[in-house]
DNA sequence: AATAATAATAGGAATTATTACTGTTTATTT
DNA sequence: AAATAAACAGTAATAATTCCTATTATTATT
């Protein structure tokens, strides 16, 4: 992978936000520094970023959000806020259960826990 | 909410099935039952039969799914026959466990985990 | 340092999944 | 049987994402 003013960029912003951005939202932040960048490419690069493992994708409902975190990890999805936390809870424990007991190889676990958050009481 | 044809008819279609299928799907299925049922209907009455719980949505990807299966389970999905399977691994134990530690009010706890299922060999 | 090769880009069109709108039909209540 | 309103079919609109193409920028080679 060529090296890219416009992917450098877009790492850089998702490695400085905990919020889970959706790919819209950088694109917005992105517009600051280069005005002209497209959508398309932000689109593009965060394939690429993810497919290389650089970030990860998670799924919110049905949109997509990046996450810098590449280590195992759990989301809480709070339903008022809409804020995603991440947390860890699982153990790998789960993992090789699942492998043993269903014969299915590993790849990716993901969890979300949705709820409302201690802000709301 | 009154009674309608079509919404049992996608009820049944639902409960027939483990495949998790798409609106799409279910839309498909549904006009050899009732061939000029439309698209939107087949959207708003699983809307509607997810608020009332009588099934579930879950989140393939940026797709969504449909599940008559409304008791807690897991789900292993595998990224070769796209094969989504119910498994239960997670216990309530996790459920408490993040409402003390976290002070988060849980609602729902959805687990995929991704990877090769034992067809591929 | 100039040149060649090609990956990446901007901008826009296309696609996919889903929701919204509207005039008509149908289930339920009176 | 008539009245009420929920649900419908058909279609338009929206949102998120991918695809396309002519141009630009990075890297390797001379």
């Amino acid at each position: 992978m060529r090296y890219s003013h416009q992917r450098e960029t877009i790492r850089e912003i998702i490695s400085s936000t905990n919020i889970h951005p959706t790919a819209d939202w950088i694109f917005q932040q992105a517009k600051h520094k280069i005005p002209n960048i497209s959508l398309g490419t932000v689109y593009r690069n965060l394939r690429q970023l993810a497919a290389d493992g650089a970030i990860r994708t998670i799924y919110d409902g049905s949109v997509a959000r990046y996450d810098w975190n590449i280590e195992p990890h759990d989301h809480l999805k709070c339903r008022i806020c809409g804020d995603i936390v991440d947390i860890h809870v699982l153990s790998d424990g789960i993992h090789n259960k699942v492998q043993k007991q269903y014969k299915f190889e590993v790849d990716d676990v993901e969890m979300n826990i949705i709820g409302t958050c201690k802000k709301h009481k």
